[in-house]
DNA sequence: ATAGAGGTTCCAGTCACTGGAAGGTCAAGG
DNA sequence: CCTTGACCTTCCAGTGACTGGAACCTCTAT
């Protein structure tokens, strides 16, 4: 299969797949003609790493969930470990930006937003009056 | 005032102060011995942008806040609806961070993590069967 | 005189792609 | 057989917002 048919189906564009051959995560045969020539196989790493990566796995996670996905004797402990650790960041960026938004809808509304030069956002932009 | 001193008070690594200069934020003197010399202003500038950046404004944001911030003559609606631009992206990313959220905790309390090899993190991964 | 802290520039790397140029290959239609 | 256009290849450069490091200069205190 081609690396075209092979996007459509793992849902990637075909330059991530040619991306991630370079960093090693999969390493596609090749035809007579140059082209790549994807297996079944190939096709369902792909569509396991656009998954993991569409929750947020960095690279380097997809590497090692990806090696443990082929691992048939892996224990789901070490799995769960990855998953969990990266749990814990997202709760911890969903705090901050929780924060940074209730800041933010704060400043907004207090903002008249018309012709007046006078801005909330502004002066709270810029600090406490020294 | 030098740079070490400015990045304390404005709460920014020297680099990023630097990287700023560069990039055309602020354009502070330079004494004779061809360090930056930096005014009360430049500080302020530097601590306005700290905040604005901390609360997930681009550079690009903040060069456009910083010369609204600068003008007398701005109106607030301006500055409102750049902030407001600004919150729906975090809204955006707040609702697409929590589904990833959800997802993910549903997958890590599925998983027992022990010893044995089946993992539900990891066939959830593999998408449905074909 | 010297040591150490802090300043300078410039280059390269981060992360995960993405865009574009230059060129090779394939299938269909005239 | 030739052309057209879609698709494939590689390689290089750019994104955003810094960050690390090397090589070198300057200031202050001892």
């Amino acid at each position: 299969m081609n690396i075209g048919d092979v996007a459509t189906r793992a849902g990637l564009p075909p330059k991530t797949i040619r991306y991630y051959e370079d960093i090693g995560l999969l390493t596609p045969h090749r035809g007579a003609n140059g082209y790549r020539a994807f297996t079944e196989q190939d096709v369902h790493k792909l569509a396991f790493l656009a998954r993991a990566r569409a929750l947020g796995f960095t690279i380097e996670d997809c590497r090692a969930l990806l090696a443990l996905y082929e691992d048939e004797s892996r224990a789901s402990a070490e799995v769960k470990h990855i998953a969990e650790e990266h749990l814990a960041q997202i709760d911890e960026k969903l705090a901050q930006l929780q924060q940074m938004r209730d800041t933010l809808a704060h400043l907004v509304h207090a903002c008249h937003g018309d012709d007046r030069p006078d801005c909330p956002i502004l002066t709270d932009l810029a600090g406490p009056e020294s």
